[in-house]
DNA sequence: ATTGAGACCTGTCGGC
DNA sequence: TGCCGACAGGTCTCAA
């Protein structure tokens, strides 16, 4: 999509999470993407236009490249003067046909994905983006701002890790194995990796520490958000052996505001 | 203000 | 074999 223009956006279903933006469809046909980023969990495409284009792949969204006829790219078949019709998936709900002859199609079957537009130039003000704290992977993560970020939290850890306000862009499955790495105990009360100043203390420099290190092997395995992969230290590994080196726990379940947390009850205090 | 629970959605899976 | 309820994920909304 980098330095393409889109000639046309395709919306086959504007519901998805939330409705899409007034004109949606208008504001990006003829615009070229000028910069594909990221903030958290959301894909930032600038457009020429002075717009970005956020979009979030909630549970089961995906994007996928096909070669794209020029007809369907201008939307009239010449030969037959009927809107060519390309060959859809089940849940294909957006279609961007762009100038290099591609078209990028958004999947999501479960629909929890969310498209917006927003000014480039106020993009940090759009709801989605302007509580987040910081990029995990960024030197502005720290144990010091993690530690800053729980202090007086009365919530517990995972819960504190899920909030993207302190961090941003950890999700459950990674919640739990940063947790583990760490040897934290998912109940422990966020507000104890700070001292009452809100210095960090040693859990905060080890959890940092995971976090990073949790997310710099997922990213270098490109592991996609394969829940139910038998890759991960603790999620999804209910009862079976704890895999740290020399301990002997099970890893256990339990709920955490709704959502299942995976741990080890030996090795996570 | 902070925290937690419920809602949204649908494919998959376990149990009957 | 087929049906059905429970469950999974991320984020927003509402209530305590």
């Amino acid at each position: 999509m980098v330095r393409a223009r889109i000639e046309r956006v395709d919306v086959r279903r504007p519901d998805l999470r939330r409705a899409f933006p007034e004109r949606f469809a208008e504001r990006l046909a003829g615009r070229r993407v000028e910069a594909l980023t990221r903030r958290a969990k959301y894909l930032l495409a600038s457009l020429s236009s002075g717009e970005t284009l956020l979009v979030h792949l909630g549970m089961s969204g995906w994007f996928r490249v096909e070669r794209d006829g020029p007809a369907a790219r201008t939307g009239t078949d010449q030969a037959s003067g009927e809107p060519p019709q390309a060959a859809r998936e089940p849940h294909d709900h957006v279609v961007f046909h762009m100038s290099s002859g591609k078209a990028v199609v958004f999947n999501d079957p479960r629909r929890f994905g969310m498209m917006d537009l927003a000014p480039t130039a106020d993009l940090n003000a759009h709801p989605a983006l302007s509580g987040l704290g910081p990029e995990p992977l960024s030197a502005d993560f720290d144990a010091a701002a993690l530690a800053r970020a729980c202090r007086g939290k009365k919530t517990s850890l995972k819960a504190a890790l899920l909030d993207q306000r302190v961090v941003a862009g950890l999700g459950n499955i990674y919640a739990s194995e940063a947790l583990h790495v760490a040897g934290l105990s998912p109940g422990r009360r966020a507000s104890t990796l700070a001292t009452p100043t809100g210095a960090p203390r040693e859990a905060a420099v080890r959890l940092a520490a995971a976090i990073k290190r949790v997310l710099e092997s997922a990213v270098a395995r490109q592991s996609g958000p394969l829940y139910r992969d038998s890759r991960f230290l603790v999620y999804d590994r209910e009862d079976e052996r704890c895999l740290k080196r020399k301990c002997s726990g099970t890893i256990r379940r339990r709920t955490q505001g709704g959502r299942s947390t995976f741990y080890c009850p030996v090795c996570q205090r």
